[in-house]
DNA sequence: ATCACGCATTGACAAACGTCGATGTCCTGG
DNA sequence: CCAGGACATCGACGTTTGTCAATGCGTGAT
């Protein structure tokens, strides 16, 4: 151990500054690395911003695989990912599923990225 | 082709809606992306935490490793990527490295996430 | 009942990621 | 000049991730 900060008894000088606030627990950090994992590939941000953009902030499979160029398979399986971590939430009218942003999901997100020491957040299950 | 979207030419239900504004473009989402990616880790989300909770919102590598557990070569790894994603800024005094957040970085990130149709980002590089 | 369609699940595989020990580089003190 | 400390880089290893083809499951129409 003792790895590193050698306060010199003479001068007192050490390399760094007190804490002034509690950082992030390690479970905490986890829990929200999981919903921001979510987000973090460019064809799950594709998809949240394809159905934003759609009326009703709502729209089915068949319509978002042509726009993103990948098999039905691989875009059902990034839209699990979106909505086990709480961002889309899902609704089967007849054949067609629909998947709709969670309002707020997004935006309590950023708040504890903006924020300047994040606190857990309670979005993802 | 032709995966979906079936307008019934009867009936004219198809299973969506239209489009109401410009979704995110694949280049977008993929820098969007490479940003959102080094947040998208608890070992780093703890090391932003970290680094805001000190005084200055500056600290040096030896008092992030012995908080965190991890190895000191893991340390300056994850510090690496936070700073090439414009998240961290490195500053070397003396024998010493000294990590600060970059000023509003993460604050313009949480502010594309929030809008509802993500803009490009200009963070990272 | 049967068929076609929309979507989910499975299994497989290459690529990327997180971690470590060992080593290298630069600065400071003696 | 030499020794030691702070930090970065390298090489390796196991795990996770993104993607696809193939298949399974409901639903609605014929």
């Amino acid at each position: 151990m003792s790895t590193g900060r050698t306060p010199d008894p003479d001068t007192g000088i050490a390399c760094c500054a007190p804490l002034v606030r509690e950082p992030l627990s390690a479970a905490d950090a986890e829990s929200l690395a999981r919903v921001v994992k979510a987000i973090a590939d460019p064809t799950r941000l594709r998809l949240l911003s394809l159905v934003a953009a759609h009326d009703g902030a709502e729209a089915c499979v068949c319509d978002l695989t042509e726009p993103i160029g990948l098999s039905q398979p691989t875009i059902s399986h990034h839209l699990k990912i979106l909505v086990d971590a709480g961002l889309l939430s899902r609704d089967k009218r007849g054949v067609w599923a629909y998947y709709a942003l969670v309002p707020g999901a997004l935006d309590s997100l950023a708040a504890v990225l903006s924020s300047g020491s994040p606190q857990p957040v309670a979005i993802g299950s």
